[in-house]
DNA sequence: ATAATATTTTACCGACTGGTCAAATAAGAG
DNA sequence: CTCTTATTTGACCAGTCGGTAAAATATTAT
């Protein structure tokens, strides 16, 4: 009974849109609803606070990175290592085009919300905090394929190697976003299967075959 | 002529303590001001724009890690590879006793920074950049001379591998700020060295002696 | 058609935002 | 001691912040 409506869903867009370009401090609820076409005493219909719509964003922004990119490499029968390497292809074409749209690479919009409300907001943080153990989920059993195969040595800790990874992809993109130049995923992205190799011992250890070329 | 003060000193100090323990938009003029103990009017009078106590703040912070921490580090006679190692147990006590004064692990302040205020004022990114390429200038010098010692390949490139190198310690300080856990700094501080090792080649180079042993 | 309800609208709140200005004041140099 | 100048002070600005409350309005199920 009672109308129906979207507002909700362009609320959780517009967030996505706006936070992403800026910052969470730097939107507020009025440009929000501006943006979304929605009055101000709507949004607190839908929202309890501008941080329970921040929650909502965070939630479809990390859904839709799992599903259309993270499931589909990390499940696909690309070598296991390989799946790396075309994750990061598919992260500099996002990065190219939303530059491309904007003027400006954003980085990674979880990643950005950690750094800017991790301190301020527990709730947030502990959110962002599961995004990314789940994250390294999926990287764990890839490292675990590649063990299996034979193309990492069998002392690796797939559960370290994994964070190791993301905090490579986090540091990358940070870095991206400060020189504004996507490019820089290309360039040092290619450094992340050395992040695997060797990481449980101090020697360095021979891959069976070139695996690793892009 | 006329009186002197030292209020421009503390309002530096103001701003990077509260900006580290929050963010740039998170801490008002008038916070800042009342932290340092001075009156609106007098800030303006030091500074022309919150955005300029910023540029300061950014240049003492950055004078200051180059000074205590860069400089001692990287001009030791350590062990070329060895000076990273130094490095990050640096930065693991530092982050360890700002969570035990204030409760929570801050990351690193001028990746704070960059991450939120790159998109939005092209003055700061820039400043920032350029810090990150002095910064990344320090680990050029080391992995040269490591390389002239025979401990990394000579296909080596220096500068990829110095970027490389800064992104992750950033990557591992946005996720220690994230899981709010210094330990990370220890737990992946150990693979620094493996993204120095065949970040040119595709193959995996055996290191001459056991000089990666921590 | 109507009743129940979900949504929209409008007006409002106190607090705070970054920033301005001119007058008051204190301290250095001569 | 005085003049000059750097600093301090407090009042003020328009605009925005996140959030509230209640009445008006659609809409859907019956």
């Amino acid at each position: 009974m009672g109308r129906t409506s979207n507002a909700r869903e362009r609320l959780i867009n517009s967030a996505i849109e706006l936070i992403s370009a800026r910052s969470y401090t730097a939107v507020g609820v009025q440009e929000l609803c501006e943006h979304a076409g929605v009055k101000k005493g709507s949004f607190y219909h839908f929202f309890q606070s501008k941080r329970d719509l921040t929650l909502a964003a965070l939630d479809t922004v990390w859904k839709g990175f799992r599903d259309q990119v993270l499931e589909p490499i990390f499940n696909s029968d690309l070598p296991p290592l390989e799946k790396f390497n075309r994750f990061l292809d598919i992260s500099y074409e996002r990065h190219c085009s939303t530059k491309d749209c904007t003027g400006a690479m954003t980085g990674c919009q979880m990643g950005n919300l950690a750094v800017e409300l991790s301190t301020q907001d527990e709730v947030i943080r502990q959110r962002i905090q599961e995004i990314f153990e789940q994250w390294t989920g999926y990287c764990e059993r890839v490292l675990k394929e590649a063990i299996a195969a034979g193309q990492l040595p069998p002392e690796t800790d797939p559960r370290t190697t994994a964070q190791a990874i993301l905090a490579y992809i986090e540091g990358i993109l940070l870095l991206g976003k400060t020189f504004n130049d996507p490019s820089l995923i290309r360039r040092l992205g290619q450094g992340v299967i050395q992040l695997a190799i060797c990481s449980s011992s101090n020697r360095c250890i021979e891959t069976k075959e070139n695996t690793l070329s892009s």
